[in-house]
DNA sequence: GACTATACGGAGAGTGTCTCCGTTTGGCAA
DNA sequence: TTGCCAAACGGAGACACTCTCCGTATAGTC
């Protein structure tokens, strides 16, 4: 790629950060190349959709959700705590900006979706809490790390829509925790 | 109100109906106002925003939820096929247009939502559900309408986002019941 | 320094939202 | 019936956003 090219991609998922964290994931993409310094025809050229933009600014996202699950797993006590400990952290993670959490559940386990890598990097940090508590036969048969990455993307999708905040979405969270736990 | 505009009003109605049901929520209005054959100006003067035409289309639905709440709690048998059953049917109901799920769902406990009486409505409905299984001392303490009609709209938000099937939605409504029952 | 593949930029086409204002008309009073 | 006018209509057009096309500029190479 030549430099001018890789300065401006740089520049574009800088400004798309800033620009999505201001204004939310619908911003105009005018707004971001604007931002950039560049032309409309220069965004799309390096993102030829919204999709493919939000995940290239999620590249660091991806090492934050491998940290958080880390230290998640560190978490020594109740199955029930590591369980909500995680959701938590679940929800956080995917609602980093306005609009993400919709994004993000209903590309989980859509193979063609263009942020299927980031999908990818939840369901599998979600795996591991499954994993550590089937070893401990704390949760039920029949859980999928799908499905607990769908339950607890839902609640964080109503809580990005209606604005709701930790204290309104725990006990959703513990609602799940509860479904799924022996 | 003059005969023309409740004329004009009723033309809207019906051809909202039809506009969303081929197309979806995210339907142009001006097509929804030249499928009435009449001019955008009209369609706007009605219907300030896109959520209070919504509003007005849901006018017959509310009897349908009522209808539909009635039915199952005639329905003899285990508490946790009964919650179920009305998990079910209310995904069915919130989901009647795409993007209803989400539009719904985010509105529920927002009294200033253009939609609030058709949130209500469904609240309502759900707290006969909630009534009905306390008498049966079959719920677990501190379990709220309004955080079933989130829990179950999150998971009806995810479906219709995901275009996810009957089968997929079940056991997830499975773990919601399950962590709410006794 | 010249050449060319690569990249740039922004005008503009296409689409949707919503408003403004000149025109039409329903309903009433005389 | 007729005349009046408040109420309602309609659609042109301003504005916003997405995405493409193509003339222009330039990085990298020889």
């Amino acid at each position: 790629m030549r430099a001018d090219a890789q300065r401006n991609r740089e520049r574009l998922i800088e400004a798309a950060r800033e620009v999505f964290r201001e204004q939310g994931y619908d911003a105009s993409l005018d707004a971001v190349a604007k931002r950039a310094g560049v032309g409309a025809g220069t965004l799309y050229r390096h993102f030829p959709s919204r999709d493919v933009l939000m995940d290239a600014i999620m590249q660091s996202w991806v090492d934050r959700v491998n940290d958080a699950v880390d230290k998640v797993l560190l978490h020594e006590g109740a199955p029930r705590d590591l369980l909500l400990s995680w959701f938590e952290t679940y929800v956080d993670l995917i609602s980093m900006h306005k609009g993400g959490p919709a994004k993000i559940t209903s590309a989980m386990g859509d193979e063609s979706s263009p942020i299927v890598t980031k999908c990818q990097v939840l369901a599998r940090a979600t795996q591991r809490v499954v994993d550590r508590l089937e070893e401990e036969h704390a949760l039920r048969e029949h859980i999928e790390a799908v499905q607990m990455c769908r339950l607890v993307g839902g609640v964080a999708t109503v809580a990005d829509n209606a604005d709701l905040d930790r204290a309104a979405v725990r006990p959703l969270l513990e609602v799940i925790a509860d479904g799924m736990l022996a």
